[in-house]
DNA sequence: CTCGAAGTAAACAGGTCTGTTTACCTATGA
DNA sequence: TCATAGGTAAACAGACCTGTTTACTTCGAG
């Protein structure tokens, strides 16, 4: 390994993603990401000082906030879509990182869990921004229904390994939520 | 444990489902199988010869046909959703089994990878049969979509341990079915 | 130039894992 | 009666796990 590819800190956090990532956090001991690393194992307990700091450090640098932008609402949503039938499509697809944490853990009070349940719910209010800008009636129901069809379309890719899911997910997701404006239409009239 | 509650095979079978499920395949060894069906190791080891041939069997075992009805197709598919809120409700939910197993085991080769395509895909044509006694449009695609918010909902209520999704994926299924329905009506028009 | 921070390499402790083996026990049917 | 199938209990092999420790090296700032 590059020594000075980058700082211990770095490279230690880029290993353990590309690890537990691909093979899952309890399929990797702390040896071989020390390795992949090309650091030392005392080093890697001196920046985390547990295997769990690490798998905190790991579920955490994995998820930024989605870029605010000015592009319609609708347009928004099904882009979303897109991006994740990209990401589907790549073939290193492995699932959702927090889900799998939260099956691998088991112990509901373990840090990584509440980080799970946090972002998830911070993705769904993004969704309901953006509908509440196109008024429809229930924008909460609505946030929660088009997460179900993520999450939806990020197990059945782990399984099938197959990006169809992803644009099946888009169109359910503008029959849904033109369904919506409709009936808001529908109201004003 | 008792004795003769059971044969060993069955007992070793209910234990490892047992445990399996309720703390993952990998963190439950075989020892700790053993102790829970009151046998000795030597006994599982005979039922089992490897840890992966009780996996696969406590797969196999967990999943059995819907049973077929005569009930009207679009309330078959919604009481689907009911059954599932049901399930989440109860508490010891821990995800689907067959995705948890994918998550823990990695190697794509594995006989329980599989075994998770080949039902889910047996769920899926489920619905598409009934999609079809409705006339819509495209069963299979609908098929499709159903199903991922039924994924969806195992991933969110392992999440978040609340069974809310599951209704609010019933009412979005009964949008996309009743959509689906009422552009067939249209197209006989 | 020297001292201290930060790193390496490697062994170690104590635990758990899968799977095997040994020695013994017990019930049942010929 | 007694052989045998099927069971128990417990030790063992060999691998891997997390986390600690020891002894040595490297390098940059004062």
């Amino acid at each position: 390994m590059y020594k000075s590819a980058a700082r211990p800190g770095e490279r230690i956090l880029a290993a353990a993603d590309k690890l537990f990532y691909e093979q899952g956090i309890r399929a990797v001991g702390v040896d071989t990401i020390a390795a992949e690393a090309g650091v030392s194992k005392r080093t890697l307990y001196n920046y985390y000082p547990t295997k769990d700091d690490l798998i905190a450090a790991y579920l955490t640098a994995r998820f930024k906030h989605i870029a605010p932008s000015d592009a319609p609402a609708r347009e928004q949503i099904l882009a979303y879509f897109e991006r994740i039938e990209a990401m589907v499509a790549d073939g290193s697809f492995r699932g959702c990182p927090l889900v799998n944490a939260v099956t691998e853990i088991g112990d509901r009070k373990h840090a990584a869990i509440a980080l799970a349940v946090q972002f998830k719910e911070q993705r769904r209010q993004w969704y309901r921004a953006l509908l509440a800008r196109l008024q429809v009636k229930d924008p909460d129901a609505l946030a929660t229904q088009l997460q179900l069809l993520v999450e939806g379309v990020l197990a059945t890719a782990l399984v099938r390994g197959d990006p169809g899911a992803a644009r099946a997910a888009r169109s359910a997701a503008e029959v849904l939520v033109d369904a919506a404006i409709a009936r808001k239409a529908r109201r004003k009239r």
